[in-house]
DNA sequence: CAGAATCCTCAAAGATACTG
DNA sequence: CAGTATCTTTGAGGATTCTG
């Protein structure tokens, strides 16, 4: 399913260090910490495939290889951001439904 | 992250099922297709914990338990509703820029 | 009916080393 | 710098059996 392929681990974070502006790997991964070379390869291999980011390689010397967001990539920026901000919204009632679940569950122990 | 939580592989669809009204556990299984017995308890239990839904156990005979989507739950409903958009309005996009993409794969080979 | 418990496997993620 | 290649590990999910 579509729905797979954006809601994984790692694209909608890298999408968000990309919208405002193009990031070299190195750059991408630093920003994003914890993530390995190998997982940060494979997600920009697949967003670009899906045409949400573009690879651009700069033959300079080293060579740099640049990550930018396509116009497409752009239009999932205000469902991620419609996303992102219920969780930012409801962190605290959830952490409250928690806290409530796991007392119950304590309770039947 | 509160994102992994809510952007796994049934969450989404289960508060689908859920949100017309209150459905029973094998009831969502049917409209589940491909969802095995342990994910969907799983699934279930974490939306629950989360606040999401409520576990209601109707004290009849056979035992009869209803789940339906909160208050909260309901909130989560157009976030949700913004990205099922966006991958039905894109899925042609997406599909053309597979075709492409796999297109210079193969040639570059 | 609505699960709990157990066993199993296989694909994804991590660690490590190497390269143009 | 920006990866590729390999090996190993782990844990989510499937299949199956059992139960109040």
């Amino acid at each position: 399913m579509l729905l797979d392929q954006i809601t994984d681990k790692w694209s909608i974070l890298i999408l968000a260090v990309l919208c405002p502006g193009p990031a070299r790997f190195n750059a991408i991964r630093r920003a994003l910490d914890g993530i390995t070379q190998k997982s940060l390869t494979q997600t920009l291999r697949r967003l670009e495939r899906n045409g949400l980011i573009v690879r651009r390689v700069v033959a300079s010397s080293p060579v740099a290889v640049e990550y930018a967001v396509t116009p497409l990539g752009h239009t999932l920026k205000e469902p991620f951001a419609a996303l992102y901000g219920w969780t930012v919204r409801s962190l605290a009632d959830v952490k409250e439904a928690q806290a409530a679940f796991d007392g119950r569950m304590n309770e039947a122990a």
